[in-house]
DNA sequence: GCCAACGTTGGC
DNA sequence: GCCAACGTTGGC
């Protein structure tokens, strides 16, 4: 079982969306090392869904791996903007896995809220310039979170 | 293979 | 809207 954490906009998909779809597939990631992490996903791994570009941003629920990854649709799709040339369907170049909603928490945890915890200092999220959408989170601080979350 | 220019992410 | 920190592209 391992844990990870996705970032969406909520202007774009929120954790709202994803509990009324209930079901999603990650689509539109465009960069290798988070369609990596995204290969590497198992059936039933647990997913931070995470606020970017929000104000404040931060954790706002929980889903699960309901599908391991395979060709994101959206690469072959010439009016999407998600569109690849350079990628086939003999030779996909990106992935995505299917999501399903678990919760949203019932605080959501903030950014400033999560610098504080002394706890979470080594995730990956609060270190500067980790831009990456898609992460691995360690078990302990996937706990940490849910405490904090009063799950 | 280097690296400058450019584009994107995402907090503030 | 600004800008730091990246990642990608493409000329050489």
């Amino acid at each position: 079982m391992a844990y990870w954490l996705m970032k969406t906009e909520p202007e774009v998909y929120s954790i709202d969306d994803l509990k009324k779809d209930k079901i999603t597939y990650w689509d539109g990631v465009r960069n290798y090392q988070a369609r990596n992490f995204m290969k590497e996903m198992a059936l039933g791994d647990e997913v931070l869904i995470y606020h970017s570009n929000a104000a404040p941003p931060g954790l706002a629920g929980l889903a699960k791996i309901s599908k391991t990854a395979y060709p994101d649709p959206t690469q072959f799709i010439r009016s999407s903007k998600y569109f690849d040339p350079k990628s086939t369907k003999e030779n996909p170049r990106w992935f995505c896995p299917e999501l399903r909603f678990t919760k949203k928490f019932k605080n959501f945890i903030g950014l400033p809220d999560l610098r504080v915890e002394k706890r979470l200092a080594e995730m990956l999220v609060l270190k500067k310039g980790s831009r990456l959408s898609v992460q691995p989170v360690d078990a302990k601080h996937f706990q940490i979170v849910l405490e904090l979350a009063s799950v």
